[in-house]
DNA sequence: CCGATACATTGACGTTTGTCAATAGTAAGG
DNA sequence: CCTTACTATTGACAAACGTCAATGTATCGG
């Protein structure tokens, strides 16, 4: 499923501090790293990333309301988000449960870190 | 100068600890951190970052050879670094020296820290 | 089975974005 | 001044992106 698929070059990236502060970048590294940065430079994906985050599981159900967007566009950001693997979908039933990962947002915020 | 400019809404967005992952995002805090977010979603504004991150201080003519791109092209990715207060631009003489904006780095990253 | 429901995929459209050539602005040196 | 050097701005164009209608796929209830 493409919900639990995560991008393959995680590891690389985040595995260690901070490489875009120590070192610099190579175009691959940078190339992973805006893949990430670009699926939170949508206003749609950051609430939708919210809102998933203030419950503890949504289904895409319930994101087509408060973003007032169609059900494919809802269909297409849950995908980004899950490629760079920001949130994970569960199937269960009709539905498909959202829920954040933690411990990728805290990865992607130490990237900003010194 | 444009190089010096925040944008206005840094503050309000940025002021707190993580509205991302506390409240439900509005629509202008949204499009305020998609700006953020946006300006390191691409490859040469990163390894551009990471460049001036590099060494302390650097100037355009720097940038240009090592990120293989044209003039015009470095200059509109400083702006947008710059906008979106990520980099400082000095303008000395004829040059005009870069540098990171090292708490606004760590304010961006907090974003994502729960 | 059959209809209904939840979600994904496809195709199309307008907008935004990254890029560069050409041009303009500005500061230093003769 | 006039020329040279560094940077910003403009205009143009292709590629990528956000959006939705239409269609496809899978699951549950009757």
């Amino acid at each position: 499923m493409v919900q639990r698929k995560t991008i393959t070059v995680d590891d690389e990236v985040l595995s260690c501090c901070s490489p875009l502060i120590v070192e610099s970048l190579s175009e691959e590294q940078a190339h992973d790293m805006a893949q990430i940065f670009g699926a939170l430079s949508d206003p749609a994906r950051l609430r939708m990333l919210s809102l998933i985050a203030a419950q503890t599981e949504v289904c895409s159900c319930a994101l087509e309301e408060p973003l007032a967007k169609s059900q494919p566009t809802i269909s297409h950001h849950t995908r980004i988000l899950a490629e760079a693997g920001l949130i994970t979908g569960e199937k269960r039933g009709r539905w498909t449960w959202w829920r954040v990962v933690p411990e990728r947002l805290e990865e992607v915020g130490r990237l900003l870190s010194t």
